[in-house]
DNA sequence: GCAAATACCGCCCTCTGCTGGAGTATG
DNA sequence: ACATACTCCAGCAGAGGGCGGTATTTGC
């Protein structure tokens, strides 16, 4: 194999802080050796571990390792790159030696090793290796890689190879770990170097970021982790600051790394000290505040509180926290009664309510907010992005609250109920319109500007307003004439004027109707025509209706005519005319007041007896004065007012006809 | 160490507008 | 009696405001 690593700490500095390394070394010694090849003619990586062959590949620009162990282990696969300086390559291999007796060996490429693969396998406690004792949970592997790794999807086939070794530890080679022993491990990985792969333990987390949100142009994607399978790897992106590392050149991106801790950065008093976070971006000349920022990389939260035993990393958090609990709010607003717990919500809140700023503007219109993430949720309106997909459809909204409200179209739920009629409703704004509408006083209407038309909700006035007061390219006829119009609204208070108009005027006499077919039964009035015949005797009639009278009257055996009979004395008129203008002048008092319109008219359906001159009276009528004649509904018989045929038909049976009707009735 | 400032995520609300079915008026 | 047009009404979604809560950064 290779030269064995005696690698010297600055090869490594960067991936962890050493007093941290050295304790965790201490802490376990279970950790197996591992070494790495790298082979680079087969385009891919392979671990040999205790536990069997990592198999890694990039399937559809996913990067998919497949560890071939045994059944039910669950593997967690922490990746993490390491940068070394140039000079260093000239290692063809290098052993790095963790405390716990991990090994680590690095081989180098053909072309040079540039960076180190941290690979950290956590093992399933479930897994049948918990049965051995000494056997460590977290199993890291450090694989030598080069630059080329950063685009994995490339790769067509990854074997990585995990090799145990035993191999002494010593307390340099304990800086160049990178497999911190047992409960630790992953935390400290995490801690490690500036361009890292990893793995991390709140796989469900990483699962949900990844479906909600599109992960940068990463170059290992995640893989989900399932529940029941035997092999779970998750590999995270660190950072997406890698490519900037392939544009810097070698010698001076290895002296960024070097200067990775602060232990590193000490090293010469005369340049000014500049300390920078490895695992972000963060940069301090003070070794004070990079420690304190290093705090924030650490998932230590030794704070907690006693009500709900939730951690925190702060005494100022915890105490925060401990009032949402007691409802302290000590900032509280000096215009108006608003008080929080915060001093930033006051601030928030202040901007919101009082001072109105807004210092997050959108950039492609005119948008601002006072929080960035109104800001975010707007630029959504822009690009139309919808993260938040429907499980059940595919609905898919643009924040998680549509989604949520969304929802409620499929499960049928309608949370806010009418305190008045119980109605429920699926949202709060339709309840209220529903309380506003239905059981207020004062309702307030929405006044149509372009016609008299009342509203009782704005969006229905909309409607009827696109309805009827819009422009409509296509022209619209008026049916009674050749006018035209382009608005509703004005087409129909156009045809309204044809309404009460005599459009239709007689050539030869001063006659005028409404309607066509009137003319046509007025002008056999000029040319004598007598187009309906009686069958029995062969008279002739201009009107059907005419005829129909006839027929009843002469030929129908069974036609009782209708007498008027004068309520004072009794006489009996075959006219109701005749009857009223003769009990205007008769003295004679049965002691029968003169009744209402409407009781005469009830009264003279009532009358019976035949009247000779009625047809004649009929047949002089102009069609359109033929107002009292009634319709008799079980013979749909025509007859005109005074003939009451049927004295035993109810009066809501008997409907006064028009023109129209009898003109219809003519036509059948 | 503390606190303010800042950032982030989440939840709930309101306002708004469109849609389509139901009921009603009208021709 | 029927067809059509119109209004009423609830359902639903888009957009944005406001606050709760927590984490991180930063200055002192």
């Amino acid at each position: 194999m290779g030269t064995e690593a005696s690698a010297s700490p600055e090869h490594f500095t960067k991936i962890k802080g050493t007093d941290l390394i050295q304790e965790k070394a201490k802490e376990s010694d279970v950790d197996k050796v591992s070494r790495l090849k790298e082979r680079q003619s087969s385009c891919g990586l392979e671990v040999d571990c205790s536990y069997g062959v990592l198999q890694a590949k990039i399937v559809e620009g996913e990067l998919e390792l497949t560890p071939q162990t045994q059944e039910n282990e669950k593997h967690i696969l922490t990746l993490q790159t390491v940068h070394f300086a140039t000079d260093e390559m000239d290692h063809q291999e290098m052993t790095v030696e963790p405390a716990e007796g991990m090994h680590v060996m690095v081989q180098q490429g053909e072309s040079g090793l540039q960076s180190l693969l941290v690979l950290q396998q956590d093992i399933n406690v479930e897994s049948e290796l918990n049965e051995i004792p000494h056997q460590n949970l977290h199993h890291c592997v450090a694989i030598s890689i080069q630059e080329e790794v950063f685009s994995l999807h490339e790769l067509e086939v990854m074997e990585i190879n995990v090799v145990e070794e035993s191999v002494e530890i010593s307390s340099e080679e304990d800086k160049l770990t990178v497999n911190p022993p047992l409960d630790e491990n992953t935390e400290s990985v995490k801690d490690e170097g500036k361009d890292i792969y990893r793995a991390e333990d709140e796989v469900p987390q990483l699962c949900e970021e990844r479906e909600i949100t599109d992960q940068k142009e990463g170059l290992f994607t995640f893989d989900k982790l399932r529940e029941g399978e035997k092999e779970e790897i998750i590999l995270l992106p660190a950072n997406s600051e890698i490519e900037e590392h392939e544009d810097i050149p070698s010698s001076e991106q290895d002296t960024d790394e070097v200067s990775g801790t602060a232990k590193n950065q000490a090293k010469t008093k005369d340049v000014k000290q500049t300390f920078h976070c490895e695992i972000c971006i963060f940069t301090s000349s003070k070794i004070s505040c990079f420690n304190r920022h290093m705090k924030t990389h650490s998932d230590e939260k030794p704070h907690m509180c006693h009500l709900c035993l939730k951690a925190f990393r702060t005494v100022t958090l915890l105490r925060n926290h401990v009032n949402t609990h007691t409802g302290t709010r000590p900032y509280k607003c000096s215009d108006c009664d608003m008080a929080f717990v915060t001093s930033g919500e006051l601030v928030r809140h202040r901007r919101y309510k009082h001072t109105h700023e807004k210092p997050f503007k959108c950039t492609m219109c005119k948008y601002a907010s006072v929080e960035a993430s109104k800001l975010k949720r707007h630029i959504r309106s822009h690009t139309g992005e919808r993260p938040f997909h429907c499980c059940l459809c595919n609905y898919a909204s643009k924040d998680t609250y549509k989604l949520k409200r969304h929802m409620r179209t499929h499960s049928g739920e309608k949370p806010y109920e009418c305190y008045v009629c119980h109605a429920r409703f699926t949202q709060s704004g339709t309840m209220k319109i529903h309380i506003l509408q239905k059981h207020s006083e004062n309702v307030p209407k929405h006044q149509c500007p372009h016609c008299a038309t009342v509203i009782a909700r704005k969006s229905d006035l909309r409607v009827h307003l696109r309805n009827l007061h819009s422009y409509k390219a296509a022209e619209m006829k008026c049916r009674y004439c050749t006018d035209v119009f382009h608005e509703r609204y004005a087409l129909i208070q156009h045809q309204k004027t044809h309404r009460n108009e005599k459009r239709f005027k007689c050539d030869d006499c001063s006659y005028a109707c409404k309607q066509e077919r009137h003319m046509r039964v007025h002008k056999r009035t000029h040319t004598g025509e007598k187009p309906f015949t009686c069958l029995s005797c062969n008279k002739c009639f201009r009107q059907k209706q005419l005829l129909n009278v006839h027929f009843k009257k002469y030929h129908d055996k069974n036609f009782i005519p209708t007498v008027y009979e004068c309520p004072k004395c009794g006489k009996g008129f075959s006219r109701w005319n005749n009857m009223r203008k003769h009990s205007e002048l008769c003295e004679v008092i049965r002691g029968k007041a003169v009744q209402s319109a409407k009781g005469r008219k009830t009264k003279k359906k009532k009358q019976k007896g035949p009247k000779q001159d009625v047809k004649e009276e009929v047949e002089q009528m102009p069609i359109e004065d033929i107002s009292n004649v009634n319709i008799e509904r079980h013979t749909n018989e025509i007859v005109p007012v005074g003939y009451g045929i049927a004295t035993d038909v109810a009066e809501e049976q008997k409907t006064e006809v028009t023109c129209e009707m009898i003109l219809n009735m003519m036509d059948k």
